[in-house]
DNA sequence: CTATTCCCTACGGAATTTCTAGGAAAAACA
DNA sequence: TGTTTTTCCTAGAAATTCCGTAGGGAATAG
């Protein structure tokens, strides 16, 4: 399960994809929009900044825009920064890898190889998906959404 | 990420499974095989029995054995009861739906449609592979390595 | 009736998660 | 210059979850 600060982060960056970047958006803006703890925001918007995936400026006119292109950010690069591994298993990661403490033989261990496939399955989904790609997913459903409603008139 | 409780859970598993199933092992016995905390396993294992994946008799001679051929349990059934949804988030989550508390309109969200996609190649691979699936593939490298050490001589 | 083994409840400590408080530093503007 | 706006930063409060352990009850075998 991903923690809050993940989703709120994803939730974030999601609102500044869809905005023009290099309109600057203030916290108090994304808080509202997405209904999230400004404060809690902000630390999470710091977090990216520090990470390079969003940017800031200070003061009057000041705020947030993401750091480069979206389609350059993708789901994998977020969760990772804000939670860790994206694997069930501390020993099946590969950027956050940790050997199981009581593990006698991790070549031989069963349970290994069934979550490096799951860690696999779900690597390939996250790193597979840029912002980019989710906004223009969402646009097209939606698209498709209206034809049928408006076909059923 | 998996719990402690979740992978101690699947551990114990693979031991019975790869025993023979109307032969009981005391708790004890497993722990130390897998080098896991006794009273903690004790817990766990009476979860798993309440839930009709083990079976146990107490008393001198009694112990643990798989409740059904190990065919029949899957990672997914045992990580469902160890730690509950499957899924990244809860509002995609097939069994333990929850919706999210700051969502607007759920079937807009673009995080959701991409969660979706990973719980559903989380489950994919926890629900397809069972326990004797499992042993079975365990088996099979063992062979393969052994194979490739000997011709290596 | 004694030893063994699982069953059950409760709880304690540690770590983590989810925020918030309060103010410093930068930037814009008057 | 100084006032306002906004992000940056540290610290920590409150709640929850996680990882076990203690201690004894209930069933079973011999």
């Amino acid at each position: 399960m991903l923690s809050q600060k993940c989703k709120y982060a994803l939730q974030a960056l999601m609102v500044l994809a869809k905005e023009n970047s290099d309109n600057l958006l203030l916290v108090s803006e994304i808080a509202e929009r997405e209904n999230l703890p400004k404060k809690f925001l902000e630390a999470i918007l710091l977090e990216l900044n520090r990470n390079g995936i969003v940017r800031s400026r200070r003061g009057r006119g000041g705020g947030y825009a993401l750091a480069k292109p979206a389609d350059l950010i993708t789901f994998g690069q977020v969760v990772r920064i804000m939670d860790g591994a994206l694997a069930p298993l501390a020993c099946v990661s590969v950027n956050y890898y940790r050997r199981c403490d009581e593990c006698k033989d991790e070549q031989a261990c069963e349970i290994r190889r069934v979550m490096r496939r799951v860690r696999d399955a779900i690597a390939n989904e996250l790193d597979g998906t840029s912002l980019a790609k989710a906004v223009a997913e969402g646009k097209a459903v939606a698209a498709t959404l209206a034809a049928a409603s408006s076909a059923a008139e």
